[in-house]
DNA sequence: AGCCAGGGTAGGG
DNA sequence: CCCTACCATGGC
C-alpha cells in the first residue's frame, strides 16, 4: 500500500498550539499569484518536497473540528521515518508552530498600532522560510525591486535551474539547491534579469553554503541573533535589511526588525496617517512597547498593506 | 517621464 | 557613528 501514487496517504498530523488560524496563515500565503514554490488555496496548501531524492507533492490541511494539520502525500513514496520527521520539522518551522503567541497578543490587543491586526489577523504565524539558501535568495532577489518582480526573477531562477512535477494541471516546483549554482555564471544569471549585483551575491551565497562555510545550524549556534547577523553583513551584497530579514524568515527569530524595510515604512505610514514615510529612528521608538516580538509586529503591520 | 520598489556599497565627513 | 551619491531594473 505504501508508495503507491496518488493515493492520499496521511503522512502524519501536528498537534496545533493555541492561536493558529490556517486561513489567516492562508490568505498571507495568497498574496501573490506569482508564487511558485508552493500553491495555496482557502482550505490549505501544496507544496513539492524532495524526500529521498524523489519529488513529493504534500498537501497541508486542517482535519475539520481538530486542533490537528494533517500532511497528505498526493504524489510519491512514502518516505522512512528519519526523512518523515525532518519534513515535520519543516513544517513546523513553516508555520512557526512552537512559538506561544499569548505573550504578542498581550501588548498588541493593547497597542494602538497593532491591535485592529492583532484581531482580524488571529492566528496569523510568521510565515518562515526554513531554507537558508532559498530564504537568502528570496531576500536577495527583494532587494529594492517591487514585490510583484521579486516574485518573477524568483519564478524565472526556479524554473531554469528547479525540478518540477505536474499534478492534476498545475506544475509544482522545487526550489534549486545551493550546489546547482557552482557552474552557473553571472551572465546566465543576468540573462533572467537579476542585476550583477542580485547574481554575484547569490552566487558568493551559494558557494558560501555549498562549501560548508555557512548554513542555518551555524548561524542558529551563534551566542546571539545579533552574532548572527553580523556574521551575514560579511558577505557582500548582504547589508542590514537582508539580514534582519533572514533572521526573522529563517531562524525565527521573535526579535528582528528591518528598519529599513519600505513595507514596513509604508504599513506605519498609513497606520499613523503620516505624510511621509517614517525614518527608521521613529520606527525604533515606536517598536519599544514591541519588545521581544518585533519581528512578528513587522509581519502583521504588512498585512495592513493587503 | 519620473518616481517608486520588502537595498547595498563606496566615499566622505 | 552619520550622511550622501550612485547603482540597477521593471512597473505604473
Amino acid at each position: 500500500m505504501w508508495g503507491r501514487r496518488d493515493m492520499n496517504d496521511l503522512l502524519f498530523e501536528l498537534p496545533l498550539p493555541e492561536f493558529f488560524d490556517l486561513p489567516a496563515c492562508l490568505e498571507y500565503m495568497n498574496r501573490s499569484p506569482l508564487e511558485c514554490l508552493f500553491r495555496s488555496d482557502g482550505e490549505g496548501v501544496t507544496r513539492l518536497f524532495m524526500l529521498e531524492g524523489t519529488p513529493s507533492l504534500v498537501r497541508l490541511t486542517v482535519a475539520a473540528g481538530t486542533p490537528r494539520l494533517q500532511a497528505t502525500l498526493l504524489t510519491g513514496a512514502f518516505p522512512g521515518p528519519k526523512p518523515l520527521a525532518e519534513l515535520a520539522q519543516y513544517i513546523v518551522e513553516w508555520f512557526d508552530l512552537e512559538r506561544d503567541l499569548a505573550p504578542f497578543y498581550r501588548l498588541a490587543d493593547a497597542d494602538p498600532l497593532l491591535q485592529k491586526l492583532a484581531a482580524s489577523e488571529r492566528g496569523l504565524r510568521i510565515i518562515g522560510i526554513p531554507d537558508l539558501f532559498e530564504a537568502l535568495c528570496w531576500a536577495i532577489l527583494g532587494q529594492q525591486v517591487n514585490l510583484a518582480f521579486a516574485y518573477r526573477l524568483k519564478q524565472q531562477l526556479t524554473a531554469e535551474y528547479g525540478k518540477s512535477l505536474e499534478y492534476e494541471g498545475h506544475t509544482y516546483y522545487h526550489f534549486p539547491g545551493p550546489e546547482t549554482f557552482l557552474q552557473v555564471s553571472m551572465e546566465e544569471l543576468c540573462s533572467l534579469q537579476l542585476t550583477r549585483s542580485k547574481a554575484r551575491t547569490l552566487l558568493d551565497v551559494a558557494a558560501l553554503i555549498a562549501g560548508g562555510e555557512l548554513s542555518r545550524e551555524e548561524l542558529l549556534a551563534l551566542p546571539s541573533p545579533e552574532a548572527a547577523e553580523q556574521r551575514l553583513l560579511k558577505i557582500r551584497g548582504i547589508g542590514l535589511w537582508t539580514s534582519q530579514y533572514v533572521r526573522m524568515r529563517c531562524l525565527r527569530d521573535a526579535t528582528a526588525f528591518p528598519v529599513g524595510d519600505v513595507g514596513l515604512q509604508n504599513a506605519v505610514k498609513f497606520l499613523t496617517g503620516m505624510d511621509r514615510k517614517p525614518t527608521p529612528a521613529e520606527l525604533l521608538a515606536l517598536s519599544v512597547p514591541w519588545h521581544g516580538w518585533e519581528a512578528y509586529a513587522t509581519f502583521y503591520l504588512w498585512r495592513a498593506l493587503y
